[in-house]
DNA sequence: ATTATGCTGTGAATAAATTAACAGTGTGAT
DNA sequence: ATCACACTGTTAATTTATTCACAGCATAAT
């Protein structure tokens, strides 16, 4: 299977990794599409159909092997040029982050994190060592640090994705509501909390006439 | 236009909304669906078809009026009953939304906010209230909130989630990892960070080949 | 006054995503 | 050994989303 792989399998695919590491860490060996499908909100044909994307196959008696399945969407979604993720911003967004990676993300690492702020400067925190930004450059750079999430305040986040860029950033998780301006060859996923919110408003009433 | 409406159209009607909002405190009267697309990261025709669910027209000659088109989608997504949200957690990701919401959002409020820590509550923190978690059903019925927030850990999340369903809870947004059981009426949105960033990580390795 | 221009709005065509339908398979019961 | 069962994997059909192509219009130029 190597048709263009849209971002809605994706999104599936790492939800599956998601449930499947909860499953093996509670021990459960094996599970049935029609169980995984719906832990994930999705129809076991769905599920069943985005496993087409991998090269790993159930058993029609036992399902899925749990640990196989999980290390099969982690083959296919891990790729090793981006497991380095360097975070701007240790405000309330950028400390929120960083606890959730804490011990959660067995792909990537967040390397480093910057702020302007010196009282956070060269301290540790949540396990991250903060940088100056004016140190973002060259630590990225010396790093191979491919993916990044900006964590700033609308006003600098330009500014800031500009600087990650031309330091070497393809990849930019932004949770400023500013959209951004990049080159054709950067991928930018926006996650404004505020929009969110209103799509959530709408979609409860819209569902209840 | 009564079709049924997608969450992708939602979702770029929001965003126009608030590029449109940045143009009017940029003074800016009128632009055409091709300039606001660009911003947008849509095509102008794909912006047009959206606007098709509005009863909005623009002219042949100087496009859309940026105030009345903005009016146009704001009562389009406004929905007087979920107004009202509450905010349950208030960690670092809880502090981020309220920040966020400051000053940003003309059609929701955060009326109240909720957390298990005595030492946050009774105090206003980023301009809303914190009750204890265990006051949430009744201010929850009181002020007819129907949209909630959830900003705690995995570990709490669905007793959390049963808990505001219970006091009248439509709409939820929730930021843990955890899946949440809930009623069919129930719309949820979930915002992982972990699997945002993984998303972000695939996809830019992916485009640069 | 007529023509040319550059927009908008939308029916029709295309592409993408989801769902339905079913063939293939390993196991356990008979 | 054969059959029934409950599952997987996949082709085909359907539905949904996007793009194309163009009619209609208001202004500006001639």
């Amino acid at each position: 299977m190597n048709s263009k792989i849209s971002e809605k399998v994706i999104e599936r695919l790492i939800l599956y990794k998601n449930i499947l590491e909860d499953l093996e860490n509670q021990g459960i060996l094996n599970i049935y599409s029609h169980q995984l499908a719906k832990m994930a909100d999705v129809t076991p044909v769905q599920l069943r159909r985005d496993l087409m994307f991998l090269s790993y196959y159930g058993k029609p008696t036992s399902g899925y092997e749990v640990s196989t399945l999980l290390k099969a969407i982690e083959n296919f979604i891990y790729k090793s040029d981006c497991a380095k993720v360097a975070l701007v911003g240790l405000g309330h967004v950028g400390r929120a982050i960083l606890n959730y990676f804490q011990g959660r993300s067995k792909l990537l690492k967040i390397i480093a994190s910057f702020d302007k702020d010196y009282e956070k400067v060269n301290r540790v925190i949540a396990g991250c060592r903060c940088y100056h930004i004016s140190e973002a450059p060259s630590i990225i750079k010396r790093e191979d640090i491919k993916i990044a999430i900006i964590a700033v305040p609308q006003s600098s986040a330009q500014e800031v994705a500009d600087m990650l860029i031309e330091a070497g950033i393809i990849g930019i998780l932004n949770y400023s509501p500013m959209r951004l301006n990049v080159p054709a060859n950067v991928y930018v996923e926006y996650r404004d909390m505020v929009r969110a919110v209103e799509k959530v408003a709408f979609f409860a009433c819209y569902k209840n006439q």
